[in-house]
DNA sequence: GAATACGCGTGACTCGGGTCACACAGGCCT
DNA sequence: AGGCCTGTGTGACCCGAGTCACGCGTATTC
């Protein structure tokens, strides 16, 4: 598929840069979709590409030395992942895989390494990404030291509601993960994000409308008790 | 206190520059000594320092939000700390505090940063530190996700067998965190930490030498128990 | 040298969440 | 339409780790 330069300018990555610089650099990107569940970045490789997520929803997900799946981040449209092998030319520490069907726009390491050539300016870009990547980590780390399960479901929750929507009254959340994928992201059990969603929805502060969306009805109160100020 | 080029030598993201850098770096540079519990870095502030530990065992630390401590990383002779800052001018994440009386070497940001414009190749040599950074914080997170919580002791057990004795029969943990330094870094409780370590002892797979080390003395068991190998 | 603090060791109790088992609904494929 | 798969909902059981309480020994302090 073909990826035009208007496409690359949607990601706040490289929207600032030149049109001929994005004509050039669209010319080696590839368009992929990724069907659910499917593994977009492969663990312990050097993946050859920087993906951006155009559509849909990725999670890195790593295992356990016995075989549980550990959730570690979501990816949401206009991010990017993969950048790690551009840092050290090492390997990825973890498998990113397609929550929802994504469409991915690929970008060679090669190219994006000669793009940063030609404008070291987006090394600061690169680097305050990486930084704030690591912000989220420490930040998702606390959240497994909440002893309250509820208050971390609730933290979880919180992250997902959209930036402008958290002042407002109501918020939505597209395409919700499944119980199961916030599970392993907060070392938890199915079974108990289910229970956490039944209370929540019996105090009437999310409700789900249809299978792709999740309304935060009451998204002050979300906040109290991702917080800590009321407990379920 | 007086900070000579040899000093610096010692760590060895500075140990390839050559003498004449090394000595005006230092100028810039102090060394202080952070007593036991003191607070290094601190959460949420744009520390304008990086520091190299020359002497003593740092560990990164986080806060719930209901204020349990959770425990980040440990930071070993020769690695530095407070480089985050650095990336993106953003804040810390964390606290870094002294587990043991540590000898620290700050350097301002601003001398790293006339050092790094004079001496680009070090930005490859700090990348590379980020995304090992990373590595070890996925690694860390997968941890967490381990239901047998021996085996998380004993991993994180593995990872302060300095790597030269991991091979060998019997190695040797000097200054090792306390019990409960180590229950913040697994999200388990002080006593549980305290039983492992007893199990432990009763296998005779380590045993304590003094107050300022640990001995394993079965290495290859222990590394059996990381692994998953065998269980306590 | 006494006093204090801190880290470790250990028992008893409790309970919260993991696990298992199963039911049900909706989407998707043939 | 029928069958299958995936995701969700729910009850029962149970055990493992958190919590509390306390004792002990070794540093540290004054």
């Amino acid at each position: 598929m073909v990826v035009t330069p208007q496409l690359l300018k949607t990601f706040p990555l490289l929207s600032g840069l030149p049109d001929a610089t994005l004509t050039a650099l669209a010319q080696q990107c590839s368009v992929r979709k990724a069907a659910r569940r499917a593994i977009v970045l492969h663990a312990g490789k050097n993946e050859d590409q920087l993906c951006f997520l155009f559509e849909g929803r990725l999670q890195g997900v790593d295992f356990t030395i016995d075989g549980r799946e550990v959730g570690l981040y979501f990816v949401e449209p206009g991010e990017y992942c993969g950048e790690l092998c551009l840092f050290d030319g090492g390997t990825l520490p973890e498998f990113v895989m397609a929550l929802t069907a994504s469409v991915i726009v690929s970008v060679p390491l090669q190219a994006m390494q000669e793009l940063l050539s030609q404008h070291p300016e987006l090394f600061a870009v690169l680097n305050a990404k990486v930084a704030a990547n690591v912000r989220k980590m420490t930040f998702q780390r606390s959240l497994l030291g909440l002893p309250n399960i509820a208050q971390r479901v609730c933290c979880q929750l919180w992250l997902l509601v959209p930036e402008k929507e958290k002042t407002s009254e109501e918020a939505v959340i597209r395409n919700p993960p499944t119980h199961m994928e916030i599970a392993i992201m907060l070392n938890i059990s199915r079974e108990t994000v289910t229970r956490v969603f039944q209370s929540l929805q019996n105090s009437q502060i999310v409700r789900r409308e249809g299978t792709t969306s999740l309304i935060v009805s009451q998204v002050d109160e979300l906040r109290a008790f991702a917080e800590g100020e009321k407990e379920l």
